[in-house]
DNA sequence: TAAATATTTTAGGCAAATCTAAATTATTTA
DNA sequence: TAAATAATTTAGATTTGCCTAAAATATTTA
């Protein structure tokens, strides 16, 4: 069951991503996400469950099948890895690529998409973090932890970040610290609860209680 | 007018290609290209005149307008520029990489393409040496001639193909000619039409006729 | 040039994806 | 638990893009 719409892989990512927010998913969430209306995601939701990516019965819910979960990932790793690509490759920021990886996931050919992740080296997360799956829908998870929570004089790289607003970009561009930077915690302040950390051998200062919050790290190789 | 769908972009491409080839273009001939029927192309021409892409008659014909020939050129430069990052990023053959252009050909982003040209270094001419439109829609064409029509002596580079099959390229790859290689005439056989050419110092080798016709070759730079 | 043929267009219909408004079912609250 | 409210589904329309069959126009040929 590849011979499915834009349409229809666009609905089938949203409920994969609303499920892994809350496994319990509504027609409403649906709407929402895909700024549309309710009745629109009921009619789509019965062309899923004859196309058997759902498990729908009316008015009780429904949830991916394990088919729907298949797609699901193909079209997480064609986005993640596009993504990598547009960062990496031709230089953008990790707040421009979104929309235009929502694009580039849909294009269909299968070969291209794994020269893609060979020419690309293979990436595991994406530029914001992400776990990139592999062809068989494998996701490579980390054991990370909130910035905040990490003790005083431990290492761990930086592995995600918390959102991906242009703001929080600007400023971890500025202090040079990306996914894959290694810190260390030095000293934590309790009147503002601001942390003083280390990157690299020579870069060491202070960031806010909200710039920690909104990174994650993890000792695990990257 | 850029907000056009997928297939409208289709088949003004399409309407671009027949016009080149033969500047009258009939609505029989787009539905072969477009493997549709008369009648949808009918409906088509009439849209497509709305949004002032055509100059549209009924029972008289039609072409592209300015604005027509400005969209058609778009996508041609995005098709080229995608072609080229595929063979020469992720090693497709030539003949493998059309059906993946044609999806790519549709991704939106202005700045993407600018970056994905920049990438590439600025190509002048695809894999096939067709020629790459620049940003402006500007062709670079080249004053290229027949390999045959060479006289013996010359040399010229190698800046079109005659054809796209899996066949040819397979010939060119084992005779490692390709775009861009430069090639000397060193002598003409009557018995068979067939060419002793040098391409490297130490390249001397014949080549078919039928080779030959499917070689264009020029003294520009590439 | 009139008839035959070929091309193009219209008419009417279908499927995908969407909408609004109304009806149905589920959930909450008094 | 019954009424009020919220969520979901159905009914009926719309747009895009396509189809077949029939009508209109253009072109060719006798």
């Amino acid at each position: 069951m590849d011979n499915l719409s834009t349409t229809e892989e666009n609905y089938i990512k949203a409920i994969y991503h609303l499920q892994q927010a809350d496994s319990t998913v509504s027609t409403n969430d649906v709407a929402a996400k895909l700024n549309t209306k309710a009745a629109s995601v009921t009619d789509m939701l019965k062309r899923l469950n004859t196309k058997q990516v759902l498990n729908y019965e009316k008015y009780r819910g429904f949830s991916l099948s394990d088919e729907g979960e298949r797609v699901a990932l193909g079209i997480v790793r064609k986005h993640r890895l596009w993504e990598f690509f547009l960062v990496e490759k031709l230089q953008f920021g990790w707040d421009e690529v979104h929309a235009i990886a929502e694009e580039l996931e849909h294009i269909t050919s299968k070969v291209l998409i794994e020269r893609l992740d060979n020419f690309l080296g293979n990436p595991k997360f994406d530029p914001h973090g992400d776990p990139i799956p592999d062809s068989n829908g494998k996701i490579q998870t980390l054991p990370q932890i909130n910035l905040v929570d990490m003790p005083i004089g431990e290492t761990a790289k930086v592995s995600a970040v918390g959102s991906q607003s242009t703001e929080l970009l600007e400023l971890l561009t500025h202090k040079k610290i990306a996914i894959g930077t290694p810190i260390t915690i030095k000293k934590k302040f309790s009147f503002d609860n601001s942390l003083e950390i280390e990157t690299y051998s020579d870069q060491r200062f202070t960031i806010s209680r909200e710039l920690a919050l909104a990174l994650f790290v993890t000792k695990q190789q990257l």
